[in-house]
DNA sequence: GTAAGTACGTACCTTGTGGTAAGTGTCAAT
DNA sequence: ATTGACACTTACCACAAGGTACGTACTTAC
């Protein structure tokens, strides 16, 4: 029975992923979902209708070009994004979510709405840490 | 007293946060809570209970001590993580979320349950971009 | 004729992230 | 007597993330 560990192990994985395991390949989607910008690509991508590159990052405050496209082929090779380039003259590519990225947008989106809504109440217990350390 | 340039600024932010503006408080709660640890750090506080140090490192794969020193820090800074230090002689330190943590750690649990859910989907997605590539 | 917009790719360089290793001080166990 | 556990802290160092700047190829507008 504990004779095929490695296969039993990798099955597993198949199935589920598991964070906690730093081999997991899981922990690699989670950074890239996770990353700097994202998550805001992500939150950018889900607001209706497709989107160009150019509009994304004037949207995307303070995002450069690398990342920008560095951003959105990460999380088109993972089936989040999908790319659709017309070839005309002047280049005009339409970024829009697969049904996967829009699953998982829904979360991300539900994580920084409570961020942005809840901002002050973390705010207010930075200004309250800092006053607690100047008492000790 | 300049305080009344620091308050008009607070003020403003007061109300709401916006994760797309470059300057707003909000993208460094953002980071925070979606670091490379800091996800890992906040699904294992939501275990039941109160948490050690070495416990939490056994648990989260991978994750360095000053890693996870620095992480917990930043958490209980933005007022998610309790820090209960009992001044014994073999030190012992009890971590937990607080309720402004837990509402954060619902969030980011409903991401990473997704994410180890739906991973297949993701990894058969890379592997359809992989040939789509090589066919090109 | 010069500039700007489109959607990037590439080279270069700085900053930051994060890992390793060692130190701290006390106690329990071997 | 040495080792290990506890919960860190500090110093050091390597690599990667990410910013700047420029190039591309073509078109429209001034």
């Amino acid at each position: 029975m504990k004779a095929s560990k490695g296969s039993a192990l990798l099955a597993k994985v198949k199935q589920r992923g598991d964070l906690y395991a730093p081999v997991c390949p899981s922990r690699g989607v989670l950074e890239h979902i996770t990353s700097r910008w994202g998550v805001l690509v992500l939150i950018a991508l889900r607001e209706e209708g497709t989107h160009r590159f150019s509009e994304l990052r004037r949207k995307v405050g303070g995002v450069s070009e690398k990342m920008l496209a560095q951003t959105l082929q990460a999380l088109e090779q993972d089936g989040f994004v999908l790319r659709e380039a017309h070839p005309v003259i002047p280049p005009h590519v339409d970024y829009s979510l697969t049904p996967l990225g829009q699953e998982v947008a829904e979360h991300v989106k539900g994580l920084t709405t409570w961020i942005e809504d809840n901002l002050h109440r973390v705010l207010s217990a930075r200004t309250q840490e800092v006053s607690r350390k100047k008492a000790s």
